[in-house]
DNA sequence: TTTTGAAGTCTCTCC
DNA sequence: GACTTCAAAA
């Protein structure tokens, strides 16, 4: 939540100067006219590196400019990352004013009003929030409960389950449409499925739990069930402006309309050949459709790029131009020169680090910094090997997507333990911690959960329960521990922060022992348990950190190089997903090969080829200056190789596309590595030329 | 009957 | 490296 408003201070006090040119000086005359923008729904379509983000800052100083007040303008963006770069930007361009402008994610934000405004909707305001990984489970429980165990291999597994239920969920498609569409041959369990939802919607609101999906759901309903509730929400903001437009969904679009139902003060920007979220529910045709849900929507265009050089655009606009549906127009640059991006061959992932290793150097050394420079892939794993090399040769660098922190096994687990404090009818940490006792396994754990279900899940509930003779000392080590929990919660004159880490620090007192027999490399997960402990204390309560780790999590596990603290140079490894919005001086695009980048899981379906297609667009027009792609001819343990061949350059650098590179050899003066000096003979030479004869 | 250990199977993207 | 499946042990 923002400060209170400043009012013993005059506004104009806080505000730059006041200048009707001072903002729009700098723009060209497209993204002006989206500036100064009046008061209905404006869409901008916007290609890559034309300035989108420029203009939506701008045009939110704008608005302050014009009285608005920050507070009451509302700026929603698609990940984090974005949240945290808009805003900051904000308030360098408008002081202190942009650091009370409103925003976040859809999730974030939707999270703030649910907890405020919830309880007026029947939603208690002390719910908890589960990630994916936690709505899988409570999916399998449902799944469970209905007699589908492991002996039923035909019905669709937790993970399948959820994501037809979120896709129902974001697209407003019938569920036996999306059978029918992505897994026809579970058609027949339609009935059972549509059963399993229920119950699982049952589970959560029995449970107190939210799903992500709750999030958005909740909040367009809050507003389409009660004019009032609507007008206390949506009358909340004045203005309401959304980055990456091309990647919300229905139910998002829902949202808006809700939102901005009263005074249609909504300002979208997007691009259509950067839509990369279908997974999601996306539809880049959502984009187009905005003039039709938003009436008297002005379109504006910007076309002009400000980011890369000629050549990258030649590349980057050739790829895109096979897609087979496209609607934004080339993007051109008054940038002069450049190289044309390298197209580079390795001989396999060895050579394929070794290259981007050297080339980082050797940049590094002509004065470009770590920082300006990113390494990007299709999937976060793809980046294990450079970052084994990285660290080897102390090469700092910070890894974007992937593996969060808390998806790790043994976060989830402790966190486990103080939801259950927290929530003590949140059946999915239940389960999680009870599996985790010795002696207790899938039966006594779905046993003690009925028992203290019947219970109407009270505290001591757990403690009162009778275990197996095999699981009596885990049970009783666990029922202490839990009662401790509690006990530290509510003992008063605690420092907040200090509250949640002892909360840690008694988890730990019985978990250390369980995670060194039950993982390997203890230490390092051992690491992490500190490092969750560090960052508990910035938080007030034990109810924001839990929710804060799961719409907020920290990015990354540690830094693996650098060991300095964040503001350090350092390279950037990350998904293709997790730099759209972002831009380098040099870019390298890791993994170009056929199956890998596009992966072999989408060439079978048009549509999801289409999405690969702008992603690689969306890669390569993250470069300014410099754009390698590198290509290892040789890929390990490709066993796949005979339903599909794998060791081809990816089908989006095809012939015409090549024209626009420039093939590089990697020079290899180590090829033949430097023989190892030898202590005692280890071959016979004697023996080898009798061999010699023999073979005839 | 329940738990646990070992071998085997994949591996995405984000809130 | 995480998760599932299968078989042995308690």
């Amino acid at each position: 939540m923002a400060d209170e408003p400043r009012l013993y201070r005059p506004r104009e006090r806080e505000l730059p100067p006041r200048d009707e040119h001072r903002l729009t000086a700098s723009l060209n005359p497209d993204q002006a006219r989206a500036v100064t923008f009046g008061d209905a729904p404006l869409l901008v379509i916007a290609g890559a590196g034309t300035g989108k983000t420029r203009t939506l800052i701008h045009r939110v100083a704008a608005l302050i400019e014009r009285g608005v007040a920050p507070e009451r303008v509302l700026l929603l963006t698609f990940t984090r990352r974005a949240a945290a770069e808009m805003l900051s930007r904000a308030e360098r361009l408008v002081g202190s004013a942009g650091v009370r402008v409103h925003g976040g994610t859809f999730h974030s934000v939707g999270h703030r009003l649910l907890r405020q405004f919830g309880a007026a909707a029947g939603l208690p305001a002390d719910f908890s929030i589960m990630d994916q990984a936690d709505a899988e489970d409570l999916m399998q429980l449902a799944r469970g409960a209905m007699g589908f165990t492991k002996t039923a291999k035909r019905f669709p597994k937790k993970e399948t389950l959820h994501w037809l239920y979120s896709r129902h969920i974001n697209t407003e498609l019938p569920i036996d449409e999306l059978l029918h569409r992505d897994v026809p041959h579970f058609l027949e369990y339609e009935v059972q499925i549509a059963a399993l939802f229920a119950d699982y919607t049952l589970r959560k609101q029995e449970r107190n739990l939210v799903d992500y999906d709750d999030l958005l759901l909740f909040w367009a309903m809050m507003m389409e069930a009660s004019p009032e509730l609507q007008s206390r929400v949506a009358g909340l903001y004045e203005h309401v402006l959304v980055d990456e437009y091309q990647d919300t969904n229905l139910l998002q679009a829902r949202i808006l309309r809700g939102m901005c139902s009263k005074h249609g003060r909504l300002t979208v920007v997007g691009d259509d050949a950067q839509s990369i979220y279908a997974f999601r529910g996306a539809h880049f045709r959502n984009i187009l459709d905005f003039p039709r849900q938003f009436p008297g929507a002005t379109m504006v265009t910007l076309a002009q790029n400000y980011r890369s050089t000629q050549p990258i655009l030649d590349l980057s606009n050739m790829v895109i131009s096979r897609a087979e549906e496209r609607f934004s127009k080339d993007l051109w640059t008054s940038r002069e020169g450049g190289e044309k991006p390298w197209l580079v061959t390795a001989r396999d992932e060895a050579q394929q680090t070794r290259f981007v290793v050297d080339r980082v150097l050797q940049l590094h050394e002509s004065g470009v910094e770590l920082r300006d420079m990113a390494v990007l892939f299709r999937a976060g794993y793809m980046s294990a090997d450079l970052e084994i090399e990285l660290a080897n040769r102390k090469i700092p660098f910070e890894k974007w997507g992937g593996l969060k922190f808390l998806e790790a096994a043994h976060v989830k687990d402790v966190l486990a333990f103080l939801r259950v404090s927290e929530n003590p009818r949140d059946e999915v940490s239940w389960y999680r911690i009870l599996m985790l006792m010795p002696g207790i396994g899938d039966t006594t754990a779905r046993a003690m959960m009925a028992t203290m279900q019947e219970r109407a899940w009270d505290p001591d509930a757990f403690t009162h329960l009778i275990a197996p003779p095999r699981a009596r000392d885990a049970h009783r080590a666990l029922a202490v521990m839990l009662r401790q929990l509690r006990g530290l919660t509510s003992k008063v004159g605690d420092t907040a922060g200090a509250k949640v880490a002892s909360d840690i620090a008694a988890v730990r007192s019985i978990y250390d022992a369980i995670l060194k027999e039950k993982y390997d490399r203890p230490d390092a997960r051992l690491a992490d348990l500190d490092q969750l402990r560090t960052i508990s204390a910035g938080y007030p309560s034990r109810t924001s950190f839990l929710a804060a780790l799961a719409l907020d999590p920290p990015s990354n596990t540690q830094d693996l190089a650098g060991g300095s603290e964040s503001e350090s140079d350092a390279l950037i490894l990350s998904t293709v997903h997790s730099a759209k919005g972002k831009e380098w001086k040099a870019v390298f695009v890791i993994w170009a090969v056929d199956g890998w980048f596009p992966s072999s899981r989408a060439v079978d379906d048009p549509d999801e080829l289409e999405e690969e297609r702008r992603l690689m667009y969306v890669a390569l027009t993250r470069a300014k200056d410099e754009l390698a792609i590198v290509y290892p001819m040789q890929v390990y343990g490709s066993r796949r190789s005979a339903d599909y061949s794998f060791d081809q350059l990816s089908r989006f650098l095809d012939r015409g596309v090549r024209g626009t590179m420039q093939r590089v050899v990697v020079e290899e003066p180590g090829d033949v590595p430097a023989p190892a000096p030898i202590e005692s003979p280890t071959i016979d030479l004697r023996a080898l030329m009798r061999g010699r004869f023999e073979k005839k």
